[in-house]
DNA sequence: AAAATTTCCTTAACATGTTAATTATTAAAA
DNA sequence: TTTTAATAATTAACATGTTAAGGAAATTTT
């Protein structure tokens, strides 16, 4: 028998594109009054909750490839966000922190970022909304063949 | 009570990244022998189910934004891939719609990409994928307030 | 230890994402 | 009907996504 290709309104990468546009915009909406973008708002994030990491690392925790992780960890440099070291031990290692002003803007925006979220979970409701997570967290694990 | 932003492990934003990640390089693996991107392919897919449609219309069902849109059109055209012609009722309005080669490519390529997305739905078990699909879905409806 | 391999990161090149401004055309209001 | 507003699409500018290639340092082989 041969397999057909489901509708584009029934494709699972469709779905998840569109899930993010759903997501996002008051993200962005609240990013925007802080001049940083999603990724490294993302990458303050990751800093906050780890501390000082190397680059490959963060770019796995904060969903980033790693060009692309070399290009905003410049950026966030200028903007005195983080800080960039090389390792000591191990040079070809950068080590990446973040700084009093990066860690004052999460401070600062994480009320708000909470509500945000909080406010899908109600509309999706709770049971679903940890539902949804699993799920999309058991495609994640079952990946890793 | 002050809300708590939640760990980027179970951040629904960055679950929906990964989720993407997981998703997309098998599918990227199968386009690359085509020589189209990812978006190339969406905008060939719902030509293919939907006919010739205008712009806007268009970017909303393959979920590009116009500007991105408008560059992938003409680098489309060029391909031979689909056709883009002025409305005559409506100046404003530009008809695209999906030639014989793309029509071919998605002939070509659909059981592969079927072939795919079954595996993935083998790997979650059909029961779960199905409640993932509803429940990305769930979130999209949710959002039109 | 010299050569080959691997690892970490960067650079390059091109495509797309995102927001804002602009043009052309149509529709609506005064 | 002239002006004004709204719509469809494009252009511009900058950031990121993606793949491939490159450079430097560490590791492994021989």
């Amino acid at each position: 028998m041969k397999k057909q290709l489901p509708t584009t309104k029934r494709s699972l990468p469709i779905a998840l594109i569109r899930a993010r546009e759903v997501i996002m915009p008051p993200i962005r909406a609240m990013l925007s009054q802080t001049g940083i973008t999603e990724q490294q708002w993302r990458v303050l994030r990751v800093l906050s909750e780890n501390g000082a990491i190397g680059t490959k690392t963060l770019a796995q925790q904060s969903s980033l490839l790693l060009p692309s992780l070399t290009r905003i960890a410049t950026t966030m440099v200028k903007k005195g966000l983080i800080t960039q070291i090389r390792d000591k031990q191990d040079k070809r290692r950068q080590i990446i922190d973040i700084t009093p002003l990066g860690l004052q803007l999460i401070e600062d925006r994480s009320e708000q970022a909470a509500k945000i979220v909080a406010g899908f979970r109600a509309d999706l409701g709770d049971d679903d909304y940890e539902l949804l997570l699993d799920l999309l967290n058991k495609l994640d694990i079952n990946s890793r063949h």
